[in-house]
DNA sequence: GTGGACCTTGAACCTGGGTTCAAGTCAAGG
DNA sequence: CCTTGACTTGAACCCAGGTTCAAGGTCCAC
């Protein structure tokens, strides 16, 4: 019944390596061991599907960690999740409309003209794709 | 009217090191100098636009790179204009449906009312947040 | 008793787009 | 002469989220 790392990695979808670095980071409790080894019950598959989807959602590992810290601690789940995803909400959306104004700027790229770059209105300092106003850094982990 | 690196820095709203970065990979020309230092014509205002612009617009250096060099050698501007953004345009897209997904979640999540993260469909591993299918490298440079 | 599959550790490396640092050069002004 | 300020260089550092590597331990079957 008690899974080694590599079962556990196949059974979740991850990474061998990652689930020791989330151990490394706190985001994992370290697991029992037999002779120096980690050996994982039913729990960890589910804790480790929990850090997927919140990492998809685009919640840091960090957040991740805040989400999961109360479940160790026996505090209501609504109350987390209601909270990380108010938080985050906004980011997103501005996300979405950075996204949309670039989106908006390669559209009018595809009909361009120009002989050189130098004339080019669409690289005028002033051209679209601002970011809105609040640098948001959840770029970073959205693949 | 030739400008230092400070000056330019100044002119185009971007950092000195940025521009002796830009150098070292190739994205701006070695300048001229005087006594060492580098000393820069007017065109090279426009360039750190143009450089500044295709940041935003979604483009990585290498990618303005591409763009800059055939300007260097008179190639019309709008085959590579409209060339990179044709390639840019699928990723935007696919960026924008993640993001509208994990938005989605987001305010599915607002509403939880669970007691612990076991119980919560929100996290099972099906759950929407899923890139569209092809992972987009976009994210990096969003900011 | 040996081969191979799996596990262990810590440390180094990766990406992109720069920033920061130390140590040194240069010109102008007081 | 000495300071001040802007410049020069190469190298190291930053972020997140891991991956990769070297060197070694353990388990099981043949």
């Amino acid at each position: 019944m008690a899974l080694t790392i590599g079962q556990l990695a196949e059974r979740a979808g991850v990474n061998a390596s990652a689930i020791r670095y989330y151990e490394r980071i706190g985001l994992m409790p370290a697991p029992a061991r037999e002779s120096g080894q980690r050996r994982y019950g039913e729990t960890a598959i589910r804790r480790l599907q929990v850090i997927d989807v919140a990492k998809r959602a685009g919640f840091t590992l960090d957040d991740a960690r805040v989400l999961l810290a109360g479940e160790d601690v026996g505090a209501p789940a609504h109350e987390r999740v209601r909270d990380l995803a108010e938080r985050k909400l906004p980011e997103v959306e501005a996300l979405i409309a950075q996204a949309e104004a670039m989106r908006a700027w390669l559209l009018t790229a595809r009909g361009c003209n120009c002989e050189t770059l130098d004339v080019c209105g669409l690289f005028d300092p002033a051209a679209e794709p601002r970011p809105p106003q609040d640098a948001l850094a959840l770029d970073r982990r959205l693949e």
